[in-house]
DNA sequence: CCGGAATGATGATTTGGGTTAGTGTCCCTT
DNA sequence: AAGGGACACTAACCCAAATCATCATTCCGG
């Protein structure tokens, strides 16, 4: 019935789909066929994968928030992605052998994993949801671009007024925005290592973008108080994240 | 004959992902099939294809540099990327609709334009085709990662450093570096855009690069004086290249 | 063949953000 | 209940890189 239709694990990722492409009661059936084997946990501050390693199943992340990073020999660290509910953790696994990179656990995570086998049947049956899921891998990269012209070109307050609105944006389209409300379960640190900047400089502008009626945060609850004046300071443009459909 | 194989527009994509997997002679010529176009020339300085548009072809590049820019309001420009000799400009035409970034040719350019339709044919024919292209696709959003991590943590030195060490690699997997020595036709003002450096700063690491020894540079020529050298400085570790055949 | 961009190179000065070194407050855990 | 982490926050100081300004050369279009 409808009732666990709607608590699937799969649920955020069909809401997220559905926001590139129309999608039919078929594939929201053949996307809740993914999730046969068992909910998996871990601890915010594991890792879900390492870089070097040759993980064998796609993972699927149901709640939690979690990230790709990069790091260097001397403990520098940079965080490359949020993955949020609904992500794919690695659907690149059919095309490249080696990660490049590590994932990790944010927050208490609780994701599935899926065979590639299970996975090339739905694939199979459903050439819509190819399309979706390349589109959403597109998206990804699109992400990509942008936190590159951030992080390149953007002062520490644009950058963090900009990853702000992606994050409401993102989290709006897996349902987990409530108003102009979302929960942030992140560190401040994790801001700082996404970002490129140093925590005591991430804090810093926090108080600042306070100061200035931009948001409120507290108790890991962000309200954007002026949406369009974060958006202008962050000179945001949604067209990188490709909702077709709203 | 060999001789017009060899001189084909296609020859250093097949290079380049034959260093992915194994091709074989049918795969080489049903790349170059896909050359059935004029070849199209660009001057430096103009674009390819400007944000918001939605190009109906895939270019392939032929000779001459170009490079995916994204830039905003306030006229801050950021490199994200760099298209080499052999590099698809734009193969998620397929997928996105609209251009969430701009191309730019960096020197002067040769490409031709390929047909959805003729792409595909050949891609049905040759499924080792669609897996190697899949992959070069997945090395390009390895790489944007790697530019972050830059970005993120590395200095100026580091950054330039990396940055020539990767470029390095690539040339001389379509055949374009000879010995430790590959033309870098583009300016200074380039290099600092894509290491979202100042030019005159990006001038100064240039001067300090080659003070100590790592490299010269001179009338668009760049010789690494110090691979090994210059590796360490950058932390370079090749992985995210994904060359797994050499 | 001339004039004006581009390009590369440097000096002087300023600044955004890093570093270091704390503080206090919640948690956990045992 | 005590001890140890994580975490948020702040002050003082420092530095890598930006900015501003200038000049010499090369390149290129008319």
């Amino acid at each position: 019935m409808m009732a666990t239709m709607t608590d699937a694990g799969t649920e955020p990722l069909f809401r997220l789909l559905s926001r590139y492409m129309a999608l039919d009661h078929a594939d929201r059936v053949a996307l809740s066929a993914l999730e046969t084997g068992p909910i998996r946990k871990l601890n915010a501050r594991s890792d879900i994968a390492r870089e070097g390693e040759n993980p064998s199943v796609v993972r699927l992340l149901v709640s939690g928030w979690a990230c790709r990073y990069k790091d260097l020999p001397d403990g520098r660290r940079q965080i490359v992605g949020f993955f949020l509910p609904g992500d794919f953790c690695d659907l690149n696994v059919y095309i490249l052998s080696e990660l490049d990179h590590s994932i990790g656990a944010l927050t208490g995570v609780r994701f599935f994993e899926i065979e590639p086998e299970q996975f090339q049947e739905v694939i199979d049956q459903r050439p819509n949801l190819i399309r979706a899921l390349l589109w959403h891998e597109m998206v990804a990269s699109g992400i990509q671009r942008q936190w590159l012209l951030s992080i390149g070109q953007r002062s520490a307050l644009e950058r963090l007024a900009h990853l702000f609105v992606e994050l409401y944006y993102r989290l709006q389209a897996v349902g987990l925005a409530t108003g102009l409300t979302f929960e942030l379960p992140i560190t401040q640190n994790h801001l700082a290592e996404a970002n490129g900047l140093s925590p005591v400089h991430l804090n810093r502008t926090l108080q600042e973008m306070r100061r200035e009626g931009l948001i409120e945060l507290s108790d890991r609850q962000l309200k954007i108080v002026d949406l369009k004046h974060l958006k202008k300071v962050a000179m945001f443009n949604s067209n990188y994240l490709h909702f077709n459909r709203t």
